[in-house]
DNA sequence: CTCGCCTTCATACGCTGGTATAGGTGGGCC
DNA sequence: GGCCCACCTATACCAGCGTATGAAGGCGAG
């Protein structure tokens, strides 16, 4: 718990990603989140947003569903086979059900048919930074513990996979043929090198990494 | 784990309630789930639904919005409120987008406008029902264990509370003003009780349990 | 009042986990 | 060859957890 990972006081400050190819209302919406304090960065299409890269702060999109080249509906589901997900707000003058059922139901936080009220997108971008900001730490963490990770030998990841499964240490030693004093050995080793403190914490971090 | 909670293999057939006041597309609805091997129970209105209780046994709702009485959201809302969660399919002749937005984000599986195909309202059951068989014994184990946790003394609850919050015999001794060998029998006491098999079981099984 | 339950405590033993100390082996790299 | 690193082992010690045995006081229900 007292490691060097930023907590919520310490976070960045988030960022509000407008993709719109339309020139006018991207500007408009731009300013509607400047505003009221909220870092902007638009673009016109998909492509130069991913050109860019996903921003390492905290960050939701603002995407319009209809554009040129990528639709909103397309780079939701490639930024999902990524595994990069931060939160998406559709926005769309081309509504109909069956778009916001399969966007909703790809985890949009919210999808808003043009026109909308200012105050609708404001609140929706709201909601979609409250969730976004446990979202980031939780990935922020797990990125940590995945580097801390990348330096576990083979053999210490072997007896981590054991421990994840709830084994005994004379157990694993038997499943390993090797002495128990040796996977204590490799044990504590990657309970340093993992950076865990309890014996706990050391369990819920070895089930974070979610070993094969 | 080896105790007696209903594995996947032993969990009673799905059923599926249909909720519609249109007394002809109900009757459509429930044949074409029989006409595949599916139990159905249908319902004119969400009253006489409420009235006999949700079944114990895995089930999803397919729920018309528009209906006298009370609408398919407010029903949604309401077992939403008594964390009583089956999964639920909207169906409505009379869809509009935020309808349907507000559905999906109150955790609805899909949502259907009228007139759908009858294979889609096929696939939506069936990935309802996919994700209830999960939720059903998980919820059916908690249920378990709250039974067997009903029985533990006020004194091993607080014991419990303080092993949930990951603090040593010795510290939950001098909390509590008693003597370690004291909390060791509460905790002992506690762990048969909830028949846990390891203290790694033990430790989840309290965590489940989300004690105040 | 007696019985049963909840609570408290002491002594003592065994098992597990973790650490320290002190080695031995084999493979890759300069 | 010398060095580093991953890997393996042994002996010994300490702390924490769990259990067995034995014992005591309080308190409510029958």
């Amino acid at each position: 718990m007292a490691n060097a990972i930023p907590d919520d006081a310490s976070q960045p400050e988030p960022l509000v990603i407008v993709i719109d190819d339309d020139d006018d209302l991207r500007g408009a919406i731009a300013d509607l989140f400047l505003s009221v304090g909220l870092e902007v960065a638009s673009y016109g299409a998909a492509a130069p947003f991913l050109a860019t890269g996903i921003p390492n702060r905290p960050c939701c999109l603002v995407l319009d569903v209809r554009m040129p080249e990528e639709s909103g509906l397309e780079l939701q589901a490639r930024l999902k086979s990524e595994s990069r997900q931060p939160p998406i707000i559709f926005i769309t003058a081309h509504a109909d059900v069956p778009m916001s059922v399969r966007a909703m139901k790809q985890g949009a936080i919210n999808f808003l048919p043009k026109p909308f009220r200012d105050q609708d997108l404001l609140d929706a971008v709201w909601e979609a930074l409250r969730y976004e900001r446990e979202r980031w730490t939780r990935d922020q963490r797990l990125m940590e513990l995945r580097r801390l990770a990348s330096d576990l030998t083979p053999r210490e990841l072997e007896i981590l996979k054991a421990v994840d499964r709830g084994l005994l240490n004379k157990q694993i030693a038997h499943e390993l043929g090797i002495a128990e004093i040796t996977v204590k050995m490799h044990r504590s080793s990657a309970f340093r090198k993992l950076r865990a403190t309890t014996a706990s914490d050391f369990i819920r971090k070895v089930k974070m990494l979610e070993l094969a």
